[in-house]
DNA sequence: CCAGTTTTTGACTAAGCGGTCAAAAAAATT
DNA sequence: AATTTTTTTGACCGCTTAGTCAAAAACTGG
């Protein structure tokens, strides 16, 4: 029976195996996108025949849906601990530098999401923002509580967070384009970003 | 003899049909990148028969050549404009106003372009951005010139435009995941864009 | 060692892929 | 009207795709 149609719990090299083939397919999903990769290049990539493959991941979309899945717990992991605080906006710059630094620890991973995104993979979008979604609708209040009481300056909160992520992930999603650019540039980048982003929001922030 | 192996220019129906085949693939090849879309898939789209779409086109990788070679003209054009002049944040102002109009007029180039970019397609990058890299390189070095003459703040310019590429991209590669945070926001999504970014730019971007 | 379960394999299928080709149809030229 | 050129078609090719299946192999506990 294959494993997928169980519900006990995975063994370890169960969970061992899924680990490999989850690596393999963030390989090929986030350089190709979910139809333009194939289970047959994951598995080689796994080093695994396909049948292997299949025994652990029921089809392509479960495999693609499950790693996408962690992919946004992750991605949602630096928005989630914005919290209330009296310096507002140093929590709001120290929440620019994890997203700087996952753009650079996770590419692959950044490239995935996006993929996602650009590409209307239609495997139930909603579905999948949708725990994205109540973190966001919080932050956007917490931050117009902020605003309100005059802790920062009074701007929109959602194209403040629709800015920071774009600027924070455009270092990874579009990495190509910039190593291109600025090939002499590519060491200390994020650092350089670090140093272009956080005073451009601090200004903009202030309330002075 | 197919029609890609002529040397003489094209006929007014040759240009007709090649249009509507762009078209079709537009669609197709932002939506699904590279890979993902077949030609097959493009000629149903554009009513035809795949000979006939490879009559025109020589094969998958010629169509989508042209394809990414004006919409990167397209996406060049506002960059070019920026020149020169007294009142540099009011110009760099006006290209950002500029680069948001694109996002809402052609948003599905945006995200063929972006594709292209995150899923990097071996077709030649260095080739396909090299058309970029000169204009990109020249207006680093107008902006660099406004710095050293105190006419805007001094920040790296490099990020500068990466970050106004970033913010205004934004809008259209990400549609699908902005749609879904504020679905009542869409109207007038641009608009408030705006209003957003550019008072940024302004309080980043002043001497003063 | 054996019985039972889990895991892996190799052979296979049906469908779609990018692309070719000769011949028919349509258009343009004389 | 006849001829030539351009355009379109339908049949076809070899290859890859996602996925199946029965049987073999490798573990497992008793």
């Amino acid at each position: 029976m294959a494993i997928s149609e169980k519900t006990s719990k995975p063994t370890r090299i169960q969970r061992a195996r899924r680990e490999e083939i989850l690596q393999a397919a963030l390989e090929e999903f986030s350089q190709h996108g979910f139809r333009g990769a194939s289970i047959n290049q994951i598995a080689k990539r796994a080093e695994m025949s396909t049948p292997r493959l299949l025994y652990h991941f029921k089809d392509k979309e479960a495999l693609y849906r499950e790693l996408l899945k962690s992919t946004l717990l992750l991605w949602l992991g630096p928005l989630q601990m914005l919290s209330d605080t009296d310096e507002p906006i140093e929590e709001i710059c120290a929440y620019i530098r994890r997203k700087l630094e996952m753009s650079r620890k996770f590419p692959r991973q950044s490239r995935l999401f996006a993929g996602e995104i650009i590409l209307g993979v239609p495997l139930g979008q909603a579905e999948v923002f949708e725990p994205l979604r109540a973190t966001f609708e919080s932050k956007i209040d917490l931050l117009q509580k902020w605003m309100d009481t005059g802790r920062i300056a009074p701007v929109d909160p959602h194209h403040l967070i629709y800015s920071i992520w774009a600027t924070t992930q455009h270092y990874a999603d579009f990495e190509a384009q910039i190593a291109d650019l600025s090939p002499q540039k590519m060491t200390g980048l994020y650092t350089q970003a670090e140093g272009f982003l956080l005073p451009m929001y601090r200004k903009y922030l202030a309330v002075e």
